[in-house]
Formats: structure tokens, sequence, C-alpha cells
RNA sequence: GUGGCUGUAGCUCAGUUGGUUAGAGUAACGGUUUGUGGAUCCGUAGGUCGCCGGUUCGAUCCCGGUCAGCCACCCCA
């Protein structure tokens, strides 16, 4: 017998839990089918040639591999190598690159899809980080249109809107400006390395990015020139003149400095708060070519939605100018934080609003039958289905916490009155079928 | 992949300066004479004290290893 246990990093949820995942999954499903995107769903594991390269050195050592079976299997022990074939996709971004170059006859574009799936890394385990985990992607694809970044911010906005989730800030960069400020240093060929370090300033501290830039072979001028920069604060407005005063000679500057603006402006036109520029946000995924994003809360240590633009991720698997633009809500940190926060209380209740409690086999079959007229009025109602203590049965619909018991004995089988009791008051009446019904409903409606 | 902390009942944790029958709370189950729940009361059950090895007359307690979990780094949702 093997001891009852699941793999590290993954989960399982309760019936408590998952309701509340599945109230999270629904608000945020609503927001993104309010703006017009469509479902999409990819299998749970892709070629690993289809995975392998995308994320850089570091995502290819977390993805989940699989490893081959039979000959194959054998073929690979002896040769040493390629054990295996095909993976457990690692995001749900690069899966929807690979589906929109495949099927791009049937779908018309811009593309506007959601997709809400696990997704599974070999991370190791700790607190806002798990091997299985949800993404919920919203991407929008086939348009180098800015308004679709300007969507995405009011997609943002509503969905930690509608969750009661106040505070949230939402960081904003291009990595048009990363890359004319790398050309800048005439450091172009660093700029990966560059970016994943200037990343770091409000984590480690400007000190300790000198230290980095400095250890990878930045010469003092370069770091200072680059420390202006991304340490730039203040009105919006202002850093973008002076951005443009820098990057006068490089045209992806001035683009992203321009790009930019335009998101600022559209979103204080539109109304949209909590937009911070970030210029030392840079994210890792090295397929972003503009716009990126990225949203934190204070009382959360990692972020809990990212995403940005990509010019080129099509043309890795053979579809050449196909722009998107698209972000990821992190399903699981986003419950833990409304967890943690105490969010989740009022939007959540039983499955059932009525429990038939019952003195035997005659009564389960006559509450079924009466069962079965409440849920044709959309009321939702359980029969207890066999005969045990009554004590039982009630203490079966408060732990479900079920907020009607109605009894059937003998005297009210074919009667016209039922003993319905309210859980909460503990009062019990006696009322027709039809009296019920309304009752029931009545509160349906709230 | 690197480092730190932890590992006693389903859950939360006591405890033994190493000594023979390891405790509590909570949850579960049952009972208070079979038509009524939510911390009324009573009771039952549940532990090879993570696993392996060492020290010792003796280890759940000390030491080593191992596994697991948590936390941090890396990286990320």
């Amino acid at each position: 017998m093997s001891k009852a246990s699941i793999p590290k990093g993954t989960r399982d949820f309760l019936p408590s839990e998952a309701k509340k995942r599945a109230y999270l999954f629904d608000t945020i499903k609503a927001v993104f089918e309010s703006h017009g995107y469509d479902p999409i769903e990819t299998p749970a594991m892709e070629h690993l040639q289809t995975l392998l390269g995308k994320y850089g050195e570091e995502g290819d050592r977390l993805i989940f591999k699989i490893l081959k079976r039979g000959d194959k299997f054998k073929a690979a022990l002896q040769s040493g190598n390629d054990f295996a074939d095909q993976a457990l996709r690692y995001d749900l971004t690069v899966p929807f690159a690979r589906f929109v170059v495949q099927h791009r006859s049937d779908l018309s574009f811009p593309f506007k899809r959601y997709q809400m799936q696990p997704v599974w890394r070999a991370d190791r385990p700790q607190k806002g980080r798990y091997r299985e985990f949800y993404q919920c992607d919203v991407d929008c694809i086939g348009t180098e249109s800015l308004h679709a970044e300007v969507e995405l911010l009011q997609i943002i906005e509503t969905v930690f809107d509608r969750l009661g989730l106040s505070g949230v800030e939402v960081r904003l960069n291009n990595r048009k400006i990363l890359m004319a400020l790398a050309q800048y240093l005439n450091a172009e060929e660093r700029l990966i390395e560059m970016t994943v370090i200037i990343d770091k300033l409000d984590k480690i501290g400007l000190r300790k990015v000198c230290e980095e830039l400095s250890s990878i072979g930045f010469a003092d001028d370069q770091i200072k020139k680059l420390v202006d920069i991304i340490t730039l604060t203040g009105n919006p407005s202002v850093l973008f003149e002076s951005l443009t005063d820098t990057f006068a000679q490089i045209p992806d500057g001035l683009k992203g400095v321009e790009e930019l603006q335009f998101l600022f402006d559209m979103a204080k036109a539109l109304n949209i708060k909590g937009l911070k520029l970030d210029l030392s946000l840079a994210r890792g995924l090295n397929y972003y070519t503009g716009a990126i994003f990225e949203v934190t809360h204070p009382d959360f240590k990692s972020s809990i939605c990212g995403g940005g633009r990509y010019d080129d991720l099509t043309s890795l698997f053979g579809l050449e100018g196909m722009s998107g633009v698209g972000i990821s809500f992190g399903a699981d940190r986003i419950y833990d934080l409304l967890e943690q926060k105490g969010l989740f209380d009022q939007n959540t209740s039983a499955s059932a609003q009525v429990l038939f409690a019952n003195f035997g086999e005659q009564e389960v079959k006559y509450a079924q039958n009466i069962a079965a007229k409440l849920r044709a009025e959309g009321i939702a109602c359980e029969v207890y289905l066999e005969r045990v203590k009554m004590k039982k049965q009630f203490s079966y619909a408060h732990a479900k916490n079920i907020p009607h018991v109605l009894s059937i004995g003998s005297e009210e089988i074919g009667g016209a009155l039922l003993p319905i009791k309210n859980m909460a008051s503990g009062e019990t009446q006696k009322l027709s079928l039809e009296a019920i019904i309304s009752l029931l409903n009545s509160k349906n409606d709230h």
C-alpha cells in the first residue's frame, strides 16, 4: 500500500476551495468575454521542440519533459540522450503561437482569444510558486494597434475591480526602450544580461545592481549612464521628454517612448488608474518586443499578472508578420492574495439550497419527486440518499452549509404541507410546495 | 540548481534534561431510548513520535544519512 500523497508543488482542492476558484475563474472569464475574446484550449503536452529555446536557458531547465516509451526509450538509453520527445506546457503563450500558425486558415484576424488552463514548471515550490498552476491568458494577435494594449489595461483594471482587490499596481515599460538603452551604452549584445540585472532594481537596490553590472564587465561610465536613466522618476510626461532627448539618435528608443506616451495618454483619457511607469521593468521572457506589463500588489511578494507585446513569436513556427500582445493572470497567486485579504467570504455559497431529510425508502422516492419539481424551477436541491437518523441528516446539511432542510416522513407523503426548516434561524414552517418555491426563488433573485 | 528551518493522532501542537502504558485541543464516529443541526454532556476510535543506520543497558528525544514539507536565492504566474 502506498501512502496517499501528491507530487511536490501540486495541490488538491477541497469543495470550499474549488468553489472559490470557480468564482475566481468565472469572474476573469466574464471580463475577457465582455471584451469579445473567445476561448480556446490546447493540449497539456506539446512536442518538446515546440517549447525548447523559447524561455531562455533557465526556462528550458524548468520544462517538465515526458519520457519516451517502449523501443524509443530503449534506443535513448543506449545512445544516452534524447530521452524525451514531448513535454508539459510551460506557459500558454508559446502554445498559442503554435496554435495560431497551425490554424491560421481557420482564424480571422485580429484574433482575440482567452485560455485558462494549467501549466507546469519544474521549479522549486515556495510561497506563491507551484509546479502546477493555472494561467488565464488573454491575447490579441494580428494587429499592431496599441489600442490592443489599452484594452488589456482596461481588462486588468476591471478584473481586479470585480474581485474587490484594491491597491494593485500596474507597472509598464517598453522593450524598445531597453533595446535603445543597450544601443546607447554600446552594449547591444548584452541586452538580455543587462535587462535581467536591472529588473532586480526594486528588489536588491541600486548598489547591488551596479555591482552585478560591473561584474559582467560593464564599465563605470556605462553603468552611470544606465543608472541615470532607469532611476528617472516623476511625472511621466516630463520623463518622456528627457528620454526623447537621450534617445534622439536611436529610432528604437524614440518609438518606445512614443508608444509608452500613447498608452499613458489613453489611460488618462479612459480614466484607467494605478498605472506606473517603471523603466527598470524588464521581464525575463525574451520574446517581448514592445510594451511589457507587470501587475503587483503591496501585500504580495510576486507578480500576479504579466505580459507584453511580441512581434516575432509566430515566426518561430514559420509565420512572419504576426504581431500580438497578451497578458497572463496568475490565478493561483490571485487566489492566495484574495484569501489572505479575506475577499472571498461574501462570494461563495452552498451548492444546494435545500436538503430533503427522509425517514425511509418510501420517503426518499417521494422526496426525489418533489426535488425534481424544485430543480425544474431553478432551485438547486439535494436528497439525502439513505435512511439514517435525523441528527445525522441535519448535521450533514449543516456541514455543507445548506440553508434549508425539508423533512419527508409518512405524514408528508401525499399531504399538502411540507415542513421546511431555516437552518440559520432554526425555525420550521409548514408550507405548500408553491409557497416553498416562491420562498426559495425570492432568495435566488438576490 | 544553491542555502536555511521543520518533520509526534486526519488537522493544530504539547511532551520526555534519553527510561519502560506518548498527551491536549479540534475534526471524525457513536450514545443520551430511533421526527431535527450549529463548541450541552458522555464515550469510541485514531500514532512503527517521517524513514534508515549509529551511540547507549535503553532513543520519539543525541549523532549521521535519507526522504518530505516550508522559506529564501535563481527565475517566474
